[in-house]
DNA sequence: TTATATGCAAACAATTTGCATCCTG
DNA sequence: CAGGATGCAAATTGTTTGCATATAA
């Protein structure tokens, strides 16, 4: 599946976007993708000044959301950064959220908590809650991304 | 399970950590049990100003860590506000963390993606990616877990 | 050339903290 | 009455934005 995408690479993907490329988004792009496991934003700063001393951190931050939009990365926490709190639930469950409007629709999948448990089993790790959440766009906002999408097609 | 815990209430929890009871933090704990779905911090304090207008919004993240602490609320959202990236993988995988000393573990599991996908499909949501964090304490982080909660213990 | 990207500094927003005062146990 | 809890304001911290300048296409 999809490995016509993936031979374009980054640069590709900039320009079938309208997107320039400039030394700063290369090189964040290409640490991002050489670093295994996860940054955050000041991480990426300090390794990235190490070859581009001049880069600031509102570029880092412009890349990473370029980025998240082209799909380049996979963001881990909450996109925004306000702590939501529900009382203690008897029944664990999920929560589907729809990155337009914010909706929340909370479901229940009791099967993959018994797969999570035997996963932190292996890893000797006592659990003490999960979270799951599905990002996406639901009925309503979908649409609008549609014609986002469309506005940046390679037309002009 | 564990309907003894239950029948005591947030008061004998409190007790049991040597915490005291305030106006403040019942009315808090009210708040988030008797209303369905998530609240923030500002949600909360407008709902508590209408009965004790002179609760500070401090006093409101105070109580959220004590009650986070007591396992009485489910917190939605990344504890750290600190977003992290990771390059797009190929493989979907899912993050064991640890609370003690924020390592974190990648694991896979195809089976629960299907099982989104077929509940995202049920509410005409159009995925575009999903965070499935188990929240827990490491081997190591998990012994001093122990120490901190005997401290705690009505012993003296 | 010309709109897009950048760097810098200032602005924001959520959360935390210091400290004097209050109040539970 | 002693130490934990509160309220207030100021400090932090992660992230965003305005604007003049630099630069990719």
């Amino acid at each position: 599946m999809g490995m016509s995408e993936k031979g374009l690479g980054p640069v590709g993907l900039f320009r079938a976007k309208g997107k320039r490329i400039t030394p700063q988004r290369r090189l964040i792009v290409e640490i991002i993708q050489e670093h295994e496991g996860h940054l955050d934003a000041d991480e990426i700063l300090l390794r990235a000044k190490a070859r581009y001393p001049r880069l600031s951190l509102s570029t880092v931050y412009r890349t990473l959301d370029l980025l998240r939009e082209l799909d380049l990365v996979k963001e881990l926490g909450l996109a925004t950064y306000r702590r939501h709190y529900e009382a203690k639930p008897n029944e664990e469950h999920q929560h589907l959220i729809c990155l337009g409007c914010g909706k929340v629709i909370e479901f229940q999948c009791a099967h993959c908590l018994d797969i999570h448990q035997n996963l932190a089993d292996q890893h000797g790790f006592e659990i003490t809650g999960s979270r799951v959440e599905l990002l996406g766009y639901c009925p309503q906002c979908a649409e609008k991304e549609v014609d986002h999408v469309h506005r940046h097609l390679p037309s002009e």
